[in-house]
DNA sequence: AGCCTGACGTA
DNA sequence: CGTACGTCAGGCTA
């Protein structure tokens, strides 16, 4: 917690020296973002400053950087510096981003052409300890020991050690310690010994000992050149011969202090952060865990700044009997609604609803007191579409609420949906960040007595919980702007809304499976993962680990020296195309032993994992999340039924385990054919792909024909492979490379195929290109109902960056659009379920396929349904073809 | 314990 | 040098 009368302390940093030392400190190769930034400068940087924030508690900070090689000091002396390893560009890129990173967190960062961080630095101290009244303390934060120099009573240095973590505390006692010197005298002491980091050579065979001792024993290093004839022996020789190097030296580390910064320590003070722009940061570096969590803990707003209103939360957990009462007082203004309880696995409980208003009226509802009236009356507003609601991520809520018997209607704004709409990329519309933000503020306004009480007392429960309602509520305002702006309003209120308690009510329901049947693949897969292991061993001799990637590199590379594969940040590749290619070359027998124990694990883990999920019912319930996948699909987790194996026959073994639950008649799957190739076919209007498709022939083989110029019957298989690994392919942005990999064809063959097939089909060639045209101009690519993705890199200087962008741009429209359809087709599908009063469900989404579970006798009915609903979701220029097949298990109804 | 990496399953 | 996800085991660091 927070001191508010706690002491000024300014804290300075030297940018440039410790980005620099964490540069060195932290393996580049373990730092970098997909794209191929790197970011272990910024990492250890932003470590640093967040630890020295958190446990020095600093009310004023800059950071000063160096502008460029040049200054006065490179002027005076050629060679100053000149040592030093040219920067690396590795470096240098990440220094607009720590910039970027203290802007975010309001940090002033300063430079001054011609000189050094250290002089702003030095110059900066000066002042700060010119006013004696103050009580300013002083910290720098610096990986240069020529700031030695500015340690006082009241400043302080603190140095890193090695890495980035230790700092060593330099205080008076401590150089004059270490040093034997005080440090007004280090830089006397320096220039004899010399400063290797500076390229400033000292007196050879003079080391720091005797230069302190002459510096004692004559009162300062002009006495010592005063009289340096009086020093005897070999060092005294050496010190005359170099004087001049000495006095050069001494002149380049003095540090600068009367620098015209146009900038005062009270300019210096730690203002509120800007949140947003820092998550958004954040997210770009791919800093997740606990760096994120530290800065989200430390970088605190202080409370000396302007502070935005506090949330005036005027509300109690509400007396017995007079829940409805409350309500009605309400009548139809929007409440924020915040639902504490559990939910999960197909079940949920409710321990208490926070309601919150705009006016700051706020209420508890404790649901294990409830009196019956008060519960008539939460589940009559509940269920009232005429009370409008909003909620942060409503379907947790509905599943639990659902358990305690409530229906939830009404809710006209779900924030976690609007946030995902306005960035998609992003997690930085947070609620549990505006929650924080609002608690800190109560935290800053209340006593010091009951600060640290504030969340784990049961009065705080109902008070976080009110706060949690209430920012529901802000955030939903705060968001509606940015909704129309991204043109998402439709999208919000007609698909993303509506779709919540379609996904909650698959959730629930779950979809059976056939333990036993599980039970004896594991059992079956299990004899195999043994068998193959031991005949790995045999073939080696020894017995290693065999899903260590790093004990099979010593393996197969340095004992049985195989050709070396395709390097990985830590080695070499062993995954599954490198050893087949090892096989092919070598025909060692532990390749295959190895593949096949692979492939085994694998299923036995993939069964092993889908027992563990089953719950009492005798069904998985997996939990879908709407707003994971920047592209606007949804994800699936515990367990992950969206990548269940089908590609292999024992793979399919186990979609015999997911099967019709007792009542029911059978599993229906229903899915789309080709639905990404038909949306780039009206996408581009390119009238050869659209007459393809409107031929409703074998779609590969027309297009192969068009390609390769040979009647659609004289199409090979070989035609039509290639064609097709090329149809697939282009929504991702394949490169010619990529595709010769994919078919083993060689590089040149590929790259005439692709030109052969854009010559075919001119206008995907055009649609391909104008939509990254687009996407650069405008800065977000839209699908055809209007879903945007943010791609700031299309623009980067960066070309890795640049080009992993442009695919995002090309894919994003059309795996978008896919998304956008078939969400379309589940809410028609369970309208027209529910018109037709069918007693069958949806159970499972993946991605261009829906799987249902067939009542009794509703079987041709849900056929032709759903082939509708799916069919007619959007109208395109290609019609949507749907494929539908029924069977016992997820197997059999596949077609 | 918590995090990262490589490997691999799906659309 | 192909987009979008989630999960697992191994192994490193705290």
């Amino acid at each position: 917690m927070t001191d508010t009368n706690r002491p000024p302390r300014l804290l300075l940093l030297d940018g440039h020296s410790l980005a620099y030392r964490a540069f060195f400190a932290l393996p580049v190769e373990n730092f970098s973002t997909a794209t191929g930034q790197n970011t272990n400068a910024v990492y250890g940087f932003t470590s640093m400053l967040v630890n020295v924030l958190r446990d020095e508690q600093p009310t004023h900070v800059a950071v000063a950087f160096d502008v460029s090689r040049q200054t006065f000091r490179t002027e005076e002396y050629s060679e100053y510096k000149a040592k030093r390893n040219k920067t690396p560009g590795e470096f240098s890129s990440q220094l607009p981003l720590i910039e970027r990173m203290l802007d975010s967190f309001s940090i002033t960062y300063i430079k001054h052409p011609g000189y050094e961080a250290d002089d702003i630095i030095a110059t900066l101290v000066t002042q700060a300890l010119a006013d004696e009244t103050s009580g300013l303390e002083v910290l720098i934060l610096t990986g240069d020991r020529d700031s030695i120099q500015l340690v006082t009573d009241r400043s302080t240095v603190l140095y890193p050690m090695r890495g980035v973590s230790d700092l060593s505390r330099m205080t008076p006692a401590f150089v004059e310690d270490k040093y034997g010197v005080p440090p007004h005298r280090y830089p006397e002491l320096a220039a004899i010994v010399g400063e290797q980091s500076d390229n400033l050579p000292g007196v050879p065979g003079v080391g720091a000992g005797f230069a302190a001792k002459w510096i004692n024993t004559y009162d300062g290093l002009d006495n010592v050149i005063a009289q340096a004839d009086k020093i005897t022996g070999k060092k005294g020789e050496a010190f005359r011969e170099h004087l001049g190097d000495v006095i050069r030296n001494r002149r380049l580390n003095a540090l600068v202090r009367d620098l015209d910064l146009g900038i005062k320590v009270d300019d210096l003070v730690l203002t509120e952060w800007d949140r947003a722009s820092a998550l958004e940061l954040l997210d770009e570096l791919e800093f997740r865990g606990e760096l994120r969590t530290r800065i989200m803990d430390v970088v605190a707003p202080n409370e000396d700044a302007p502070v935005e209103a506090g949330v005036e939360l005027d509300g109690a957990t509400l007396a017995p009997d007079t829940v409805g009462a409350w309500l009605d007082a309400v009548g139809a203004e929007q409440i924020g609604l915040s639902v504490r309880g559990t939910w999960g696995s197909g079940t949920g409980r409710v321990n208490g609803l926070a309601l919150a208003l705009a006016d700051g009226r706020a209420a508890y509802v404790d649901v294990e007191t409830l009196t019956p009236a008060d519960d008539a009356a939460v589940a009559a507003w509940l269920a009232d579409a005429a009370r409008p609601k909003v909620l942060h991520d409503a379907k947790g809520p509905l599943l639990a609420l659902a358990a305690q018997g409530w229906d939830l209607a009404g809710v006209v704004e779900d924030t976690a949906l609007a946030a995902y709409l306005v960035a998609p990329d992003q997690r930085s519309y947070d609620l549990a960040d505006l929650s924080l933000r609002y608690l800190h503020r109560e935290l800053a306004q209340a006593g010091d007595d009951d600060q640290g009480m504030l969340f784990d007392e049961d009065a705080n429960v109902a008070r976080s919980a009110m706060v949690q309602a209430r920012a529901a509520l802000d955030l939903s305002a705060e968001l509606a702007g940015e909704v129309e702006k991204a043109g998402g309003r439709n999208l919000l209120t007609e698909v993303e809304m509506p779709l919540v308690g379609i996904l909650a009510g698959m959730e629930k329901t779950g979809i059976a499976v056939d333990i036993e049947h599980l039970e004896g693949l594991e059992a079956h897969f299990g004899e195999e993962v043994r068998g193959e292991a031991e005949a790995a061993y045999a073939v080696i001799g020894k017995e290693i680990n065999l899903g260590s990637p790093k004990q099979l590199q010593v393996v197969l590379f340095d004992e049985l020296g195989m050709p070396k594969t395709k390097r990985t940040k830590t080695g070499y590749t062993t995954d599954a195309d490198a050893l087949q290619g090892l096989f092919k070359q070598t025909e060692h027998p532990f390749l295959l032993h190895l593949l096949r124990h692979r492939e085994v694990i694998r299923l036995r883990q993939t069964i092993e994992g889908l027992l563990k999920t089953v719950q009492p019912d005798g069904r998985i319930h997996t939990t879908f999340h709407q707003t994971i996948a920047a592209t606007g699909r949804l994800s699936s987790t515990e367990p992950n039924l969206q990548n269940i194996p089908v590609r292999t026959e024992e793979g399919r073994r186990i979609r015999e385990s997911f099967v019709v639950g007792s009542g029911y008649d059978s599993l229906l799957t229903a899915d789309y054919s080709q639905i990404e190739m038909r949306i780039m076919a009206h996408l581009s209007e390119d009238e050869l792909l659209i007459e393809a498709f409107r031929s409703g022939r074998d779609f590969h083989a027309e297009t192969a024909s068009r390609v390769f110029d040979v009647a659609p019957d004289e199409v090979t298989p070989e035609m039509r492979a290639k064609i097709k690994a090329m149809n697939y392919g282009l929504a991702y942005g394949l490169s010619a490379f990529g595709l010769s990999q994919q078919l083993g064809i060689d590089p040149g063959e590929a790259s005439g195929l692709m030109k052969e097939y854009f010559e075919t089909f001119g206008g995907i060639r055009d649609y391909l290109a104008g939509v990254v045209d687009e996407a650069r101009r405008a800065g977000f690519t839209e699908t055809i109902m209007g879903r945007r993705r943010y791609l700031p890199d299309l623009t980067s200087d960066n070309r890795m960056r640049r080009e992993a962008a442009e695919r995002m741009a090309l894919n994003a429209p059309i795996q978008g659009s896919a998304a956008d359809l078939i969400k379309v087709a589940m809410l028609r599908t369970d309208a027209a379920l529910r018109e037709a009063g069918l007693a069958s469900r949806m159970l499972l989404q993946v991605h261009d396929e829906l799987v249902f579970e067939v009542a009794d006798g509703e079987r041709e009915q849900l056929d032709a349904l759903v082939r509708a609903q799916m069919a007619g979701a959007a109208d395109l220029t290609v019609p949507l073809d749907v494929s539908v097949g029924t069977g016992r298990s997820w197997h059999e109804a596949a077609h």
